[in-house]
DNA sequence: TGTGATAGACTGACTGGTCAGTTTGGTCGG
DNA sequence: CCGACCAAACTGACCAGTCAGTCTATCACA
């Protein structure tokens, strides 16, 4: 039995898009099954044919998204013979080309934190999206202390703490809470991250 | 002819307190006005005897708990005649205290800035709730910066990433992000503020 | 002191619109 | 002619907001 071709991937990257644009636009609650349907310029069955409902095209979007920062941010940090240093000057320089782009994504993201508190399953789909980035940051700057070249309490602590500010950036931009100023800003969140962390640069 | 006694503003108080509960538990969109009825203890017309609708309820909400904080930390950091780093150690301390027991709300306030998207009204009120924040501490900084106590490239901009990171702590405890630390990662971004900012302390 | 009038505060059943999800009936390639 | 794929009408639960009416305190006046 020969199927015809398969144009599934191709649907789903589809519905992916007119997802983003529609949950970035109007957030998850406001934005309807027939929004997507009609950015897409499929049919609500299409869209159920291939996802279960509204939760898990959501949730999917995200895995879809955040997966291919993270596997970035991981390329480009682990396994590499680099200084703790210029492993966290990549990833600020990534966060400042990725997060403006993602940001709107990231002020539904909040939104859909809300959506966790009393539902198990997207919580701890949740945490599972955030705890590799935590575990990367947690890696530079355990490395960075070990090295010497960052000074700091808790390292565990700070680096929640560093990942949380970008959160709060990409937030922050992404609700529109800052028109402009997007390179001022992210050189003074640089200028704070580098120099709170006793950072030496040469 | 006298009125009787003017219940409305412990009416009102009790209301906020259940709306509070409420937002808290399930943020906006998923609160319904009957889950504020019933945790009120009122009845549906006297919710709507007191507040036009569940988005006025949210915004009055807002400006009770957020001008509260923005009197008290006013208060403390304007007028006085002391240094630029004591008024930022008493600002964090505030956030410190305050944040934690606001929480729930700043969950919320993430999901109601995704509202804002298309929403002017609610656009600029939540602008100018933020607004009063953003002076206060941008004050602070400059003044660390004209005698000398602090140093930073951009005034404006530190100021907007601290409040931010302030946001985004918050927000993470809010939504239950990380479960417990709060003393240790607080320690951890007023490591991070002080030593950024180039405060050095006796 | 009793009585009727009035305003303010409040009740809760009801409505109308909205929207996630379902159903049914295709179409088309192999 | 099978089954993957899709269109579009449909269903029913849910919920913000409404409204007709109730209750209670206070007053004017006898």
């Amino acid at each position: 039995m020969t199927p015809r071709a398969d144009v599934s991937a191709e649907r789903r990257q589809q519905i992916f898009q007119a997802a983003l644009v529609c949950f970035g636009r109007k957030g998850y609650h406001l934005t309807t099954m027939d929004d997507i349907v009609q950015e897409s310029g499929l049919s609500k069955g299409a869209l159920y044919w291939y996802f279960r409902g509204k939760k898990e095209l959501f949730l999917s979007l995200f895995q879809e998204v955040i997966g291919q920062l993270g596997q970035t941010w991981e390329s480009i940090t682990v396994n590499q013979d680099v200084s703790a240093t210029d492993k966290l000057l990549a990833s600020i320089a990534l966060f400042r080309n990725e997060l403006r782009e993602m940001a709107p994504l990231f002020g539904v993201m909040m939104e859909a934190w809300a959506l966790t508190r009393h539902d198990e399953e997207v919580e701890s789909l949740f945490r599972g999206f955030y705890q590799p980035f935590l575990e990367i940051m947690t890696q530079i700057i355990q490395e960075g202390v070990a090295t010497g070249e960052f000074h700091t309490g808790s390292t565990t602590a700070m680096a929640l703490v560093v990942m949380t500010l970008y959160d709060g950036i990409a937030l922050a931009i992404g609700t529109g809470m800052w028109a402009s100023d997007w390179d001022e800003i992210m050189d003074a969140a640089e200028e704070l991250v580098l120099r709170g962390l006793g950072v030496t640069r040469d």
